[in-house]
DNA sequence: AAGTTTTACAACCGCAGGCAA
DNA sequence: TTTGCCTGCGGTTGTAAAACT
């Protein structure tokens, strides 16, 4: 029998309402089968990733928050690129968002750190004290067993009304760079930390003129 | 205003682990 | 014990939109 040619990239609507529908009548499992029976030209593998990226219930879109922010920084030094450990902590977010993330805001800020570092390192470099900027375990929900999970939050609204409303809603502030002088490969943000004996983004307070 | 560069993020790919037959 | 399928994870790529020159 002749294999149907399976769809690859973006999704259209009226894809996301035949796998919202599939889902909800067979379940979150099974994909490939899941695939076969919505009658999608998709594979397995892409509805579960359309649906626990972007689909899915309770999912909370739009800009990361400062209080998210702290917990992915914190999360990121305790546990290195363990994304979907960290999204555990930060109910709505999904492992792919957290990573994203990361790497666009970590890499900007980097840079500015850097500039930052290096221009007042004659007198005293960043000296930011340590531990008060550091978020203490309990408030992560890491008192104990790392593994545990937080409750998520009950987010009611549909997959396109989140997008819409609160996607386009918060659009992110002008935080462009474009000093190519800087590598931003080369300078990792934890480099960055280590060097600069810093706890947190914000104890630069980079983001207070939004 | 047009062309170029950069950013943000959705989506894909490959691999590893779990599990049932 | 082996094998194959399914799922989840992390890295990477593609591209539309925004910002810049």
């Amino acid at each position: 029998m002749q294999e149907v040619e399976l769809r690859k990239g973006p999704w259209l609507e009226d894809e996301d309402e035949k796998l919202a529908a599939v889902v909800a009548l067979l379940g979150e499992r099974r994909w490939d089968s899941l695939a076969k029976a919505s009658g999608l030209r998709r594979s397995g593998k892409s509805c579960r990733l359309r649906w626990m990226n972007y689909l899915r219930p309770n999912l909370k879109h739009g800009k990361i928050s400062k209080e998210e922010e702290k917990v992915i920084i914190e999360l990121h030094k305790k546990w290195g690129n363990k994304w979907s450990r960290i999204a555990q902590r930060l109910p709505g977010r999904t492992d792919n968002e957290i990573k994203n993330y990361w790497r666009s805001y970590s890499k900007k800020k980097a840079v500015v750190l850097e500039k930052e570092c290096l221009s007042s390192s004659v007198n005293t470099p960043c000296s930011i004290s340590d531990e008060s900027f550091l978020i203490k375990d309990d408030v992560l929900g890491l008192s104990d067993d790392a593994s545990d999970a937080l409750e998520p939050l009950n987010w009611t609204r549909s997959p396109y009304e989140t997008r819409l409303s609160e996607w386009m809603s918060n659009w992110p502030p002008d935080t462009r760079k474009t000093d190519k002088l800087w590598d931003y490969e080369v300078y990792s943000s934890q480099w960055i930390f280590d060097e600069c004996n810093i706890g947190t983004w914000d104890d630069l307070s980079l983001w207070d003129g939004e």
